[in-house]
DNA sequence: GCTTTTCTAATGTCAGACTTTTAATTGTCT
DNA sequence: AGACAATTAAAAGTCTGACATTAGAAAAGC
């Protein structure tokens, strides 16, 4: 059935692969069920555990699910978009921060996207999402907000703006671009103007939402991604001066 | 250091989250070696199988990778956009393929997604990527060209258009979902009459670009989305027409 | 100083045993 | 007969201990 070629190294990533390929290639199906470890390595010709690394790597990707028990076993796994999300999720999060990624590129990133929805949401926005907007933009203007509470609040309201494209596919690939974002979002401390300034465009947002407007959206959307830019680069050049400084003192020492 | 509150049950899945958590709260950086797996037998106070499962699980998602030897071990991997790409397009292609997600919604989105690079490319686009783009158009004039072969240029040809905004976020992003959709294009088969018309649409994106019309470029992309969308109609309905009357035919005899 | 050999620490693999879970089966009582 | 309880078996999860293989570092030889 799947065979493995006795090449040299690594038979659990083989085996893996092996298993991999042949759910992609539909020779398995979900919820079909893979034979036991024992029968797997009696298979593969080689020895339980090695099976099992095999089978982790493919719990890893969710391609599997397990369960313990007579007649359990490991079964092919319908991946939902939340697993999916989550994954695209870790995965676009470590990519920025691993790759110094700049605040710039990826701010015009985000909105470029987020700008895709706007079409659909125009046409297809319900009243309960443009009320869930509206309803952060209120808890956005509550002075006691913290840092982090308007960070989650950003993200609820964005997320609204997307779910009202009301296109699966995109929601969950915007939702992954948006909150992978936020790690990046977070270094930005924001001050009672900014946040007064974002309210208000997060309001033209709605506005433009309500009335079905779709060049407003992307217009409002560009004018935001503009001043989150804006913001960031003066973040970090205050940043920047504030370690000069420190080293200019020290150096005069 | 990263304790592991011993709960019940897959000790590996909670050995490899812990772990995991640690990579991405930035206590673990690119490139430092992880303790050998007899440490982190002895750390976590679980067996080496064990431990090694958990690695496994990391290693399959491209957060760590293993080199033998002495002063061997695993290292924190530093993704590359490669890697995120090829595994953001396997989990986009099976959530595609798993969930009967209808032509209409994915294409609605691919065509949306590219959309939002159009600004950035018809600013940024150099001559190469316009003598990319026009060559594909030209391979896909020669009479000869197989179906999987049309597919294959049309992929370079879009990929051509998203390099051209010159963002590697909307790179990774954008080539993800156009090759998930890959499988879904390949249902459909083409009639002559219907390359024409798709070569004359990739022709107005090329021209937009080549003027840098950013309006036209979405324009055009609208148009190839209603396109594809209505060729995908009309092959499903033709299936859908041929199974009824075999059925028919069965209920006759 | 350069090459070759040896050493050694690490991953990769194996075999076999034991534990735990869980669903199906069987048995028992009302 | 039907409902509940006990038994059983198959499977994943885990452990122990061993051996094979690899590759960098140190030592030996020239």
């Amino acid at each position: 059935m799947k065979i493995d070629p006795t090449k040299n190294a690594d038979y659990s990533a083989q085996i893996a692969k092996a298993i991999r390929d042949a759910i992609i290639g539909g020779q398995l199906n979900v919820n079909d069920r893979l034979p036991s470890e024992a029968e797997l390595a009696e298979q593969f010709e080689v020895s339980r555990p090695t099976v099992r690394e095999a089978l982790k790597r493919l719990a890893a990707q969710s391609l599997i699910r397990t369960q313990r028990g007579a007649f359990g076993g490991a079964f092919i796994n319908q991946i939902s978009y939340e697993e999916a999300h989550s994954q695209q999720i870790t995965t676009s999060t470590l990519l920025l921060s691993m790759n110094d990624v700049s605040f710039d590129v990826a701010c015009e990133a985000r909105f470029a996207l987020e700008r895709s929805c706007a079409p659909f949401a125009a046409q297809r926005r319900t009243a309960d999402q443009l009320a869930t907007m509206r309803a952060e933009i209120h808890r956005q203007t509550q002075p006691g907000l913290s840092d982090e509470g308007c960070c989650a609040s950003d993200v609820t309201f964005h997320r609204a703006l997307v779910e009202s494209a009301h296109n699966v596919i995109l929601s969950y690939q915007l939702a992954g671009a948006v909150e992978a974002m936020q790690p990046l979002m977070n270094m930005i401390t924001f001050t009672a103007r900014n946040r007064e300034k974002i309210i208000s465009l997060h309001t033209d947002i709605a506005d433009a939402l309500e009335q079905r407007n779709q060049q407003q959206i992307e217009h409002a959307l560009l004018a935001l991604s503009d001043y989150t830019k804006n913001l960031a680069d003066n973040v970090f050049a205050a940043k920047q001066k504030n370690k000069t400084d420190i080293d200019n003192q020290k150096a005069q020492t």
